[in-house]
DNA sequence: ATAGGGTTAG
C-alpha cells in the first residue's frame, strides 16, 4: 500500500492533519516503508509538524534534513513565529543568511515581526534593507510588518511616512495603522484612516474593527461607539474578541449598564471578558462592586489573572482599603509571580495609602521598568510632596531613551505644583510642548493654573487659559477662581466666575465658592443672583464622604457625622492633631 | 497556504 503513495497523495493526507498525532502516524508509515528518505517527503512532513504547532518534532526533522530548501526554512520559521519565539526566529534567519539560503518575502516578514516583538528597531530596519536588496521594496507583507515595527517602537511618524509611501495597501496595512493610532490615544486619526480605507472600497474585518472600537473608546464622543456597535451587529462581525472590546469601550465612557449588557449577552464569556468587566467597574470608581465581581468570577470557575487582580488592586487604592490591598500584593507574589503591570499597581497602592517607602521599594524590584512604571513613581514623589525628587527621577527617565508621554508630564507638573516649584513648572511645561511635542491637555493646564495661581501669578494663569487651544473644563476655572479669591484679584476672579457659570456646573460647592468670592468683594447683587440660581436649580448633591481602613474594616465618615461609637475619642484626637498642626505651622 | 494587523490592564 505504502509503495503506491504518490507525492500528491501524501501531500493531501498531510494537509488533512489537524494534530501532531496524525502527522506522526504518517511519519511512522513513511519510515516503515523506507520512503522517508526522499527529500520531498521529509520536507513536507516538517511543514506539517510546523503547521500543527509541534515545534520539537519539526525542529528535530529540520536538524536532520541533509539538504534544506527555502520551504523547509520558512516552515520552521513559521512554527516559531506563530508562537512568538522571537529569539529562535531571528537565530534561524541569521543562519539562513550565513548559509547563503535565498530568503523570500515570508522569511523577511517573519524576521521583522520578531524584531517588532522585541522592540528592536535597529535590527528590524537592517532586515528591511536586506528585503529591499532582494527586490521586496514594494512587498505588501514586508511593508506591513515594517509599519508594525515602527508603531511598536513608538515611532508613529516613521510609520505614517512608510504607510504614505506604500504603492499598494491591503486590509492588513490599513489595520496596522488604525490599531497603532488608537493605541496611542489618537482615536480621531484612527477613525479618519478607517474612513479613507472604506472610501477605497475595503471593508473592515474583525481585526480592523477591534482597532476601530479602541479608537471609539479614545474619542470624546460616545455616539461613535454606539454606531460602531450597530455596524458590527449588521455586518455580523461580533465574536468574543469584538464583544470584549465593545464592553471595555462602553466602560471607558462610563456606560456601565451597556457594558454589563454586552457581557451578559455575549456568545461566550472568557477569562478576558471577565477581566474587562472587572476593570470597567474599577475604572469607574465602583470599588465594592469590583471586589464583589472578582469573587463572582472565581465562583464561576475563572482563575483571576493579572488584569482582574490589578483592577482589584486599583479598587483598593481608590478607597484606601490598605489591608485588602496588601493581601492582594501577597497573592500576586505567591500565585502570579513577577509581572510589571501588577508591580506598577502595587506602587500605586502604596502611594495612595501613604506608604511611600514601600512604593519606592517596589519600584526598585521591577527589573526593567517601562514608561508607566516610571510615571507611577514620579507621581508617588509628587503625592508625597517631594517635587525636587520627582524632577530628578524624570531627568533619569529621559536619560534612559524612553520617551515621556502626556501622563509623565501630568505627574511631573503636579509634583512641581504641589511643592511650589513655580519656575521649574513653567520651564518643563514649555519644554513639554517645544521639545517633546506633546500638546497640553486639560490636566496639564490644571496643574499650571494651580501652580501659577497659588503663587499669586493670576495674570499669567489667566493668559495661559485664554491662549489654550483645548477647551478646559470647570475644574480648571474653579482653580483660577479660588486663586483669585485667595489673592484678592477681583477682575480675573470675575472672569473665571463668568466662565464657570456659562459651563453650568451642578455642584453646590462651586456656587458657594463663587458666592463667597463676590461677598468678599461686597458685590451683593451678584450674591443674591447666585442664591436665586441655586434655588432655581434646586441643586441637591449627595454629600461627599471619606473612607478609612480601620483594622481591615472600611469606615465611611462625612461632614458633621457623629454616629460612630467612638465619636468622643475621635474628636479629642482630632483636637490634639489640630493643635499640633497649628504649632508646627507657627514654628516653620 | 508559508507570511504581515488582534480581545482585558498598571
Amino acid at each position: 500500500m505504502q509503495s503506491s503513495w504518490s507525492r500528491y497523495y501524501l501531500k493531501t493526507r498531510l494537509l488533512a492533519c489537524r494534530d501532531e498525532v496524525s502527522v506522526s502516524r504518517i511519519h511512522c508509515q513513511l519510515l516503515v516503508s523506507g520512503m522517508f528518505w526522499f527529500e520531498t517527503f521529509s520536507a513536507q512532513l516538517l511543514a506539517s509538524y510546523a503547521r500543527v504547532g509541534d515545534i520539537p518534532s519539526a525542529r528535530q526533522l529540520f536538524d536532520m534534513l541533509p539538504q534544506r530548501e527555502i520551504d523547509s526554512w520558512n516552515a520552521i520559521l513559521a512554527a516559531y513565529s506563530r508562537r512568538n519565539c522571537q529569539a529562535e526566529v531571528l537565530g534561524l534567519y541569521e543562519q539562513m543568511k550565513l548559509e547563503g539560503v535565498r530568503r523570500s518575502s515570508s522569511s523577511f516578514t517573519m524576521a521583522i515581526k520578531a524584531c517588532a516583538g522585541l522592540l528592536d528597531l535597529e535590527k528590524g530596519e537592517e532586515i528591511r534593507e536586506c528585503a529591499v536588496g532582494s527586490g521586496y521594496e514594494d512587498d505588501v507583507y514586508v511593508e506591513s510588518a515594517v509599519l508594525n515595527l515602527y508603531a511598536k517602537c513608538g515611532k508613529m511618524s516613521e510609520a505614517m511616512r512608510a504607510f504614505d509611501k506604500m504603492r499598494r495597501r491591503d486590509i492588513v496595512s490599513w489595520t496596522t495603522m488604525i490599531t497603532a493610532l488608537s493605541q496611542c490615544e489618537r482615536g480621531e486619526g484612527a477613525v479618519d484612516l478607517y474612513r479613507r480605507m472604506r472610501n477605497e472600497g475595503i471593508e473592515g474585518d474583525r481585526v480592523a474593527m477591534l482597532g476601530i472600537i479602541k479608537a471609539c473608546a479614545a474619542v470624546g464622543d460616545p455616539r461613535l461607539g454606539l454606531s460602531t456597535h450597530g455596524h458590527l451587529v449588521r455586518k455580523d462581525l461580533m465574536d468574543s474578541s469584538t464583544e470584549t472590546s465593545l464592553l471595555s469601550m462602553y466602560a471607558k465612557h462610563g456606560y456601565m449598564k451597556q457594558a454589563l449588557h454586552v457581557f451578559e449577552t455575549m456568545h461566550r464569556q472568557t477569562v478576558i471578558s471577565w477581566g474587562a468587566l472587572v476593570s470597567g467597574f474599577a475604572q469607574n470608581g465602583y470599588a465594592a462592586e469590583t471586589l464583589e465581581l472578582l469573587a463572582k468570577m472565581v465562583s464561576n470557575g475563572f482563575d483571576p489573572e493579572v488584569v482582574s487582580i490589578v483592577s482589584a488592586l486599583s479598587a483598593c487604592s481608590q478607597v484606601g482599603y490598605f489591608k485588602l490591598g496588601k493581601s492582594i500584593h501577597g497573592y500576586i507574589t505567591r500565585r502570579l509571580g513577577y509581572e510589571r503591570v501588577s508591580g506598577t499597581g502595587i506602587i500605586d497602592l502604596y502611594t495612595k495609602c501613604g506608604s511611600f517607602s514601600s512604593a519606592r521599594a517596589q519600584f526598585e524590584c521591577i527589573s526593567s521598568p517601562d514608561l508607566v512604571c516610571w510615571n507611577a513613581m514620579i507621581a508617588a514623589y509628587g503625592v508625597h510632596g517631594q517635587g525636587k525628587e520627582a524632577l530628578s527621577l524624570f531627568i533619569q527617565l529621559t536619560e534612559q531613551d524612553i520617551q515621556p508621554n502626556h501622563a509623565t508630564f501630568a505627574a511631573l507638573l503636579s509634583a512641581l505644583s504641589h511643592s511650589g516649584l513655580v519656575e521649574e513648572g513653567q520651564y518643563w511645561f514649555h519644554k513639554m510642548i517645544s521639545q517633546f511635542h506633546i500638546a497640553p491637555m486639560e490636566k496639564h493646564y490644571a496643574c499650571m493654573v494651580d501652580l501659577l495661581s497659588r503663587a499669586g501669578k493670576l495674570d499669567e494663569a489667566h493668559k495661559l487659559l485664554q491662549s489654550a487651544e483645548t477647551e478646559v473644563g470647570i475644574s480648571v476655572w474653579v482653580s483660577l477662581l479660588s486663586g483669585s479669591h485667595n489673592h484678592g484679584s477681583f477682575y480675573i476672579g470675575e472672569a473665571a466666575a463668568e466662565k464657570i457659570l456659562k459651563l453650568n456646573p451642578d455642584d453646590l460647592g462651586i456656587y458657594a465658592l463663587i458666592s463667597n468670592f463676590f461677598a468678599a468683594h461686597r458685590k451683593w447683587d451678584q450674591v443674591a443672583k447666585l442664591r436665586n440660581i441655586m434655588r432655581q436649580k434646586g441643586i441637591k448633591k449627595a454629600p461627599s464622604y471619606s473612607l478609612v481602613d480601620v483594622n481591615g474594616k472600611l469606615c465611611a465618615f462625612l461632614m458633621g457625622d457623629e454616629t460612630h461609637q467612638d465619636y468622643e475619642e475621635i474628636e479629642s484626637i482630632l483636637d490634639q492633631l489640630d493643635r499640633h498642626m497649628k504649632s508646627a505651622a507657627m514654628s516653620s
